[in-house]
DNA sequence: CTTGATTAGTGTAGGGCTTGCACAGTTTAC
DNA sequence: GTAAACTGTGCAAGCCCTACACTAATCAAG
């Protein structure tokens, strides 16, 4: 059952995609390991969850598991590995979705559940995102949303597109939440009121109407409104899984 | 015309904002400076080009432009907010739109547009991005569609909402279209075939069954095939349109 | 049981980055 | 003409990631 690796093919893959699945076996001979990978990404996780992503430095993660930095270089082949493997480890398996009341519901479902994780560890927005998911846990919330979106008709390539959306959307939405409730945040109209005085006379005097509207009436709904979005997305998927319904 | 601003205030304000919309006064007294923020972020850009955006480094901004790094902080607050005005300039301000085809047309220009920026400039991607835009070209693309959305009969605070829906599906887009151009990228399904070749036979005995059948039929379809994807956007965008319409 | 190969972790070092502060030189206001 | 104010330089601190030589520990083979 077990996969063999050739470990010249796994040194051509892109960091972090090989140890994030499949664990190296121990050497025959040499001392035995003092720690194990899983141990130094949980490290990790602690100073990230403590001190942003920042705080998951090389010198600070050895420091905390009393080793010397470059010890780590043992089992890691580069920062770009650790944060492969940080992202999994942060973000984790998706919570079990017990009766399938729909595929809408599901997707709603899964949504709040991702803008948790990422509310729970804001730092996971800081690290770089590159394309698809590959590790397994990520990739276990694709499958999961992929099945809920099969179970409604639509094809496997379909529902996969669909959910790239539904991702964007997290990903998008968990930015724009985070900026929020930080303090001195960039980002407007869901911003400080300071920042909305400085800009409103200035969009209305260099030509930008709408927004120069929104940040007037400052009664603008929760800048980053999830469900008016998620909505928007779902009607979209639900005009597909029509389609493929008529179809047949 | 000319809007007065307490210095003392604009320091309160994020990294960035002031310096993208207003610039200081020249001081009475005291040498002539002997650059401008703008030539600066014009070098920043011209380095993050040729070498991504580590290539835009203070040391090296310095060097082009013959200064010390250290003469750079008479200009700027900080990296930070140099990557703010980067950014900006980076994206540059959207194109003309001349006849207005309908909302539909006008949304999917705009897309691509941004994508073409993102296409021309991939560390575009690698500035991190915090909420709304706040600067002065990224807030004219966001008061761009705007326009269109509000002339299909959205509400401002509707169309704002469906505008992050369409710059959040552009940025994961631009993300997944950078992955894939990439050689060593570590995206799946959009990956280098020694990516698949080594995630399939694991997710079809791990219980990913949707994702194993996705990397088995490898004639799957552009992996960020971009009208796929945005034409469930319009769809979403669309349904509300109608609705809003049928109210009236 | 001894010996040699192999591996884990340390020490040292290099090159990169952002940022702070004291200082010299230049320009303007009084 | 003098004093204030500002620009740019030099030097330095404190991070970061990574490479390489080296010691110490462990196991396989003879």
């Amino acid at each position: 059952m077990t996969i063999e690796h050739d470990p010249a093919d796994l040194r051509e893959l892109p960091p972090g995609l090989a140890p994030a699945w499949v664990t190296a076996p121990r050497p025959r001979r040499g001392p035995k390991p003092s720690h194990t990978v899983a141990q130094i990404v949980a490290a990790a996780v602690e100073l990230a969850d403590a001190d942003g992503l920042a705080g998951a430095s090389l010198p600070n993660i050895a420091a905390s598991l009393g080793l010397t930095t470059n010890a780590l270089y043992r089992y890691l082949g580069s920062k770009d590995e650790l944060l492969v493997l940080l992202a999994d480890a942060g973000f984790g398996p998706p919570p079990e979705s017990p009766a399938d009341p729909g595929w809408r519901a599901t997707a709603r479902a899964w949504t709040h559940a991702a803008l948790d994780r990422y509310r729970a560890r804001p730092w996971l927005l800081d690290v770089p995102a590159r394309g698809d998911a590959v590790t397994p846990h990520l990739l276990r919330w694709t499958e999961t949303l992929l099945a809920a979106l099969s179970a409604a008709g639509l094809s496997d390539a379909d529902a996969l597109g669909c959910a790239r959306l539904v991702a964007d959307f997290v990903r998008g939405t968990a930015e724009r939440l985070r900026a929020r409730a930080e303090p001195d945040s960039a980002s407007f109209p869901a911003h400080a009121d300071g920042v909305r005085a400085f800009l409103q006379p200035l969009l209305a005097d260099r030509g930008y109407p709408r927004l120069a509207a929104l940040a007037t009436r400052q009664e603008y709904p929760a800048g980053a409104d999830v469900d008016f979005g998620l909505d928007r997305v779902l009607d979209g998927i639900a005009a597909l899984v029509e389609k493929s319904q008529a179809g047949h």
